[in-house]
DNA sequence: TTGATATAGTTCAAAAAGTGAACTAAAAAA
DNA sequence: TTTTTTAGTTCACTTTTTGAACTATATCAA
C-alpha cells in the first residue's frame, strides 16, 4: 500500500483517506459490511489478485477495520468488521446515493419500456 | 487511470467507486468544494506529479465532475465544480466526521494541557 | 516595449504497485 | 484415506506513479 504524500496534510478528510482510499479497500469494506468474512468470499466477489487481497485485509486488520477471529467451531479465521468499519456505513450509503443518481447502471434498470400501441 | 474490475460489479456504489476510487481524485474534488480553481492551485495543495494532475483533471471533466472555463478578463481557464462534484458534498462530511473520530490527527489538537498547580 | 516571472502544462526515465497464473500447505469433506 | 476446499505465497510481467527537467504562453513591472 502506497504511502500518500496527503497524509500529512492536516485534515481528517485526507486522514480518512490515507487509510481509505485506494482501489479496493473501500470495496472490501464494502462487502464486510454486507456479510462476507472469509478470503474466498472477498476474492470470488470482487475478482481482485490473490495477493493484493492479502495485503488488503492485512491493511484493515492493521488500521482496526477488521479483526481476523478463530470461527467457531473450526480452526479457520474469519474476517469481522470492528465498529470502527460499521462508522463507514454512512460513507457507503452516500457514495450508494451518488451512485444512483450520476452514474446510471449501463444496462439500465430492469424494466422495460413499450410505447402502448405499437407494442 | 486504470479500468477496475470492479466497474462490471452491478451496485451503484462499484460505479461511485470505479469514477473516485483512486488514490487523488477525491483529494481533488475536495480541494475543488474549498474553492481551489486552477492548475498550480491543486498541485501546490496536494503536492502530487504534475503529470499525473493534468490526467486526473482531465479524467474529472471527462466525468463531469468539473468543467474548464475562461476566466473572466483573462485568456487562462479554471477548473469549476459542477452540480455533480458538489453532491459530493455528503460524501466528503462523513470522511470528515469519520477522520475526526478514528483517525486522530497525530500532532495533536491545538491546545495545550497542563496542570493547575505545575504549571 | 522589453525582460522577468508565473502559469499550465508535456516528456521521460526510474521506482512502485497491480495483475494473473502457478504453486503450497493445512483443513475439511467424502 | 483420498480428494477437495481454503487461504494464502511466489514470481514474471504490465501498468501506474513519481519526480525532475523542459516548453510555451500569459501576465506583470519597469
Amino acid at each position: 500500500m502506497t504511502t500518500r504524500s496527503y497524509e500529512q496534510i492536516p485534515c481528517p478528510i485526507a486522514r480518512s483517506l490515507s487509510v481509505l482510499g485506494d482501489q479496493w479497500t473501500l470495496m472490501i469494506v464494502r462487502d464486510a459490511l454486507m456479510g462476507v468474512r472469509r478470503f474466498e468470499g472477498f476474492q470470488k466477489s470482487l475478482c481482485l489478485s490473490r495477493n493484493l487481497l492479502t495485503q488488503r485485509l492485512r491493511h484493515l486488520v492493521d488500521e482496526g477495520l477488521l479483526t481476523k477471529e478463530k470461527m467457531e467451531g473450526s480452526r479457520r479465521y474469519e474476517y469481522c468488521p470492528t465498529q470502527k468499519c460499521r462508522d463507514l456505513l454512512g460513507v457507503l450509503v452516500m457514495f450508494s446515493e451518488w451512485g444512483e443518481q450520476w452514474c446510471p447502471d449501463p444496462d439500465g434498470p430492469l424494466v422495460e419500456i413499450r410505447h402502448a400501441d405499437s407494442g
